[in-house]
DNA sequence: TCGGCTAAGGTGACAATGTCACTGACCGAC
DNA sequence: GTCGGTCAGTGACATTGTCACCTTAGCCGA
């Protein structure tokens, strides 16, 4: 967690997709001119109104990136994890039409800022940064497609439970609200609290107010792992 | 119609991404190499097992991305047009991943494609290609979110009401099973039956086996603004 | 410490959508 | 013609979403 192994001469490292084959000199664009910046939780990054100017890379935390609908209710599409890069920003810049997706600071935040002309550049110069770029994208349009297919196809207690088990990361417990549940699938917060009532019920889990702790991760994981 | 207006002199001008701010080295190079080829409707041109190894640029023609889930049903994500490229299939080249969606040619296409290696170097050497591929990427993640804010939010009735509308193209009629539009919703033919009988009922359209005319475009498009 | 404010969560009725099983209607091949 | 398959209609039911309203837990100032 410190901040002190991010001498500008080594976060390149982190990347695993930059940290192979990509040419010295690039690599020396990019610590040169990459900036290093901290970012405090809850941080809007990108979203209406707020055009990205940069290439963003993640050294530390994680952003959680949602779209809104007119209606009010969100829908969280992916989140960036530390190593990876907000790429679909990237887009964004070269965009004709205005995104509708927010990113957000889940966490404090260690960014790395690639300005546009020097992003420009290197993937004019870069087959490895070329390459980097397009694995991203690649990454991201997959996650895209997966949330068409869960809301379209999948019963709402099974995306609850892998949702659980993914943001409880093994710590066997979930700080969130009903709300903030709802808002990570899609759906109502009473569709939610139905659920998690049920879940419940059979002893998976026990609940008190904005917290969940997993009793059964093994049941909620075979829940999850049905498919409609 | 004819293909005879597209000899390798002259093809580019139907791209405005491309027409414009194209360096003269570069429209050489895709004259030269983008080949030419006439597909007929119903082909699968990328998909599952059919790793695509060209960019594909349409000339003619429409191209229907869709996704099928693994219970069988399959809902529609966007679809490629005349002077548009097929640029996620791009991401799938360079992809640790494989796509889920498939892409099928809805008419006869003529199509150029563009060698993976062309591809590549025009990257490399061309800002006015480089901004035509991330535009055209940025396209499509705006259809995407799309896709997702209306699958989650949207009512069905509305939804169907757009997708009669845009089928139809101002002809009046959608050549289409329930069947068929329940795929592009990616809902159950019986909830489309349901719909269309309510449409029906209210004078907007008239229906006979594999056909709608709309009688109340309208109504329809009406309907189609509304915001849940 | 008390009271009240606010966010979180619970509940029941109902509407909208999805699922299932089955039926009949239409259409082309023979 | 009739046969077989696709297309569409239907009712019962399950799941999910919406709405209105309520209770409860925690916080915070008086």
């Amino acid at each position: 967690m410190s901040t002190k192994g991010f001498a500008s001469d080594n976060w390149i490292a982190r990347f695993p997709g930059l940290s192979v084959g990509l040419e010295p000199a690039v690599r020396d664009r990019l610590l040169r001119e990459g900036r290093i910046a901290h970012v405090p939780a809850g941080t809007m990054l990108f979203g209406p109104g707020q055009p990205p100017t940069h290439l963003l890379l993640l050294l530390e935390g994680t952003v959680r990136v949602q779209q809104t609908s007119e209606s009010g209710r969100d829908i969280v599409l992916y989140r960036v994890e530390a190593g990876q890069s907000c790429v679909l920003t990237t887009a964004c810049l070269l965009a004709y039409e205005d995104y509708l997706a927010e990113g957000i600071a889940e966490t404090d935040l260690i960014t790395v800022a690639i300005p546009r002309p020097v992003f420009d550049e290197l993937l004019a110069t870069s087959p490895g940064f070329r390459t980097f770029v397009f694995t991203a994208y690649s990454r991201r349009i997959t996650d895209l497609f997966r949330v068409i297919d869960e809301v379209a196809f999948q019963r709402i207690d099974i995306r609850l439970a892998q949702r659980l088990i993914d943001l409880s990361r093994g710590s066997g417990a979930v700080h969130a609200t009903h709300q903030d549940l709802a808002s990570e699938l899609g759906t109502a917060r009473e569709v939610v609290s139905r659920q998690l009532q049920e879940f419940q019920r059979r002893g998976w889990i026990a609940q008190s107010r904005g917290n969940i702790a997993l009793l059964d991760s093994t049941a909620l994981e075979a829940l999850a792992a049905e498919r409609s």
